[in-house]
DNA sequence: AAGCTCGTTGCACGCGTGTGCAATGCCTAG
DNA sequence: CTAGGCATTGCACACGCGTGCAACGAGCTT
């Protein structure tokens, strides 16, 4: 067969097999678990292998199986803290379960993640998790149409044939509403920004409809380009200026923390004892102690987890009913609520 | 040829060949830039290939490259900001040049970063970037002997054929002290985990021997598992139990930040009037109004852009000599540090 | 001793693509 | 009118691997 390798050159199986004075075959049944190998030979040829730091091609092996072992992972901001945070989980979970990641950060634009989706592609990739963000519809179906199976993440998607896993966005507002006229605040706000994702306005949404169940007017803040600390900001001192605000909740944490910040640096408040704030997510940020923010945290290891295991489901019995995986966010009580309003708790 | 494909299976180059009445030849050719096709056929398998769906299978691509264009991602505690960032400017980095980028992510311990790099070597990548933490040299000499270029982020790896893009974290460290001297700081502490990366160890060291030459102590912390916020909070508990600190330098924001907070809420400093504290990176975090931390910035994007640059550079000319790119960090002034001792400026 | 079973091994083909080489056909120069 | 040049196209092979099929040999049964 071929001579011996030039440095810088993968070594093949061809070159193992010659080694070790054996045919090809050998060489791929010996690392082909279950294969009919002797075990001396086995032996022979797992040595030359190592003596040559052959390794499997995994490129020519995904040829015959028309279908890789990759696992597309589509998002937008990876660098907020929430999503790195699903990114490394999720990440790790693949990378446990013997799947590769193939990362897609749609940086720029929503325009962007089409045609990287388009690209990841021609690798034949086993799925795509779309960690956030939204895919054109065509895309996704062009995936669907090619047998690559689509999850996602914290994102509904009606009339598509896709799994999905979320958190129950609207049981979170609800319970931030809750727990908000729990503590007596009667003058609330509710703040996101003006990018009206399925998960923001679920929140808001029901935060709404809880406040208006219990007759208290909502003052609602939807502007800025992302759901992010200045953002926060921006919202407390167009929010606090307005008027007599008891109680706001922020549909994510780095919101929250802006609109914290702003609202005791800026505009002199005290948390809680004046004003009470509620954000969402979790995010390691929100346990600092200069914040200490009570939250709704998002189950990360859940929903990574309920991710692996539709795709290993769909993996194995591609016709599987598509999943909708709803989890609950929890709440995570700290200090910027105030405590039950005092003794007075009238009708 | 093949009859048309079965739903949930690709398209190859022969079902467009056959649709559009040509050879295979002339499909491969049409997708190739600059072979020769006439204008009229290559209209023509074009649109049998948009109305197939068809897409070029890369797996079978790269057979016969021997390499792919897929960048490994090599990287330990990516929900850190600072890591967080890395990644994400680099992958957009990267998707924007036209690479695909596999993530591995080392979530547990070290050692598991030799066995992902192995795996990701089964995709024979086309260069491998480590973006933190220290695979086993093992394995660095596995990927240099089959031809595949490490990028070494923030570590110099002496002995080791291999580019390496780095902030100059000595100058950064040494700067910091200038600094907090200049303040009229005389009791200095600097603070780092025992995590002795060359990066942390580098703006520590250069740090204490600036201090020495000005005839400072300090007082050195190097404790806890990673520079995290708890351990800079552990540090502050400790340091400022223990003596009259007035200058801290925390060799990373996230230690930083935790530091402050634990000075000031637990122990009653006044920062900076008391206590002058400055950290390493410019993590977003560290420009919130609770915070306004001084700090040294590393400059992400050109470290992207150097790695984009060493990348290219080796898969064009592969015998190009080893390239050491070093970027300053710069310094950006904030409010943790208080100015110019009062005695030097009369009111 | 002859036939049968079963484990082991090699041959050869296919996966989807790029490309060197030869064949074809058209255009132009002589 | 003929020869040569050139653009275009198809054939066939290679890339590295898995695997069905047949061949082979050893051990066992009858």
């Amino acid at each position: 067969m071929s001579q011996e390798r030039v440095r810088g050159s993968f070594t093949t199986a061809a070159d193992v097999a010659a080694r070790a004075g054996v045919s090809r075959s050998a060489v791929s049944r010996a690392f082909t678990p279950g294969a009919s190998v002797s075990h001396e030979v086995r032996a022979r040829i797992l040595d030359a292998a190592g003596r040559l730091g052959y390794r499997v091609n995994r490129l020519a092996q995904s040829l015959t199986n028309a279908r890789s072992n990759i696992v597309g992972l589509v998002g937008a901001d990876l660098q907020q803290p929430f999503h790195a945070e699903c990114l490394a989980t999720l990440s790790a979970a693949l990378l446990a379960d013997g799947f590769q990641c193939m990362l897609l950060n749609a940086a720029n634009a929503e325009r962007d993640m089409g045609a990287l989706i388009e690209r990841v592609l021609e690798y034949r990739v086993g799925a795509i998790v779309v960690m956030n963000g939204t895919p054109p519809s065509r895309i996704v179906r062009e995936c669907l149409r090619n047998g690559v199976p689509v999850v996602s993440v914290n994102k509904p998607m009606p009339g598509f044939a896709v799994d999905t896993v979320i958190t129950d966005h609207a049981a979170g507002g609800r319970a931030a509403a809750e727990h908000l006229l729990a503590a007596g605040c009667r003058h609330l706000a509710v703040v996101s920004s003006a990018a009206r994702t399925a998960s923001l306005v679920g929140r808001l949404d029901a935060f709404c409809d809880c406040a208006k169940e219990a007759g208290v007017a909502v003052r609602v803040w939807q502007e800025g380009p992302a759901t992010d600390y200045s953002t926060g900001r921006a919202a407390a001192l167009a929010v606090l200026a307005g008027g007599n605000i008891d109680g706001a909740f922020c549909v994510t944490d780095l919101l929250a923390l802006g609109f914290l910040d702003a609202a005791r640096l800026d505009c002199g408040r005290r948390v809680p004892d004046d004003l009470s704030v509620i954000g969402f997510d979790d995010i390691p940020q929100a346990a600092w102690s200069a914040y200490q923010l009570t939250t709704f945290r998002q189950p990360v290891p859940q929903l990574c987890d309920a991710v692996m295991q539709v795709i290993r489901q769909r993996a194995e019995h591609p016709e599987t009913p598509h999943a909708m995986v709803t989890l609950a966010a929890s709440p995570v009580v700290r200090m910027t609520v105030r405590a039950r309003a005092a003794a007075q708790r009238p009708t």
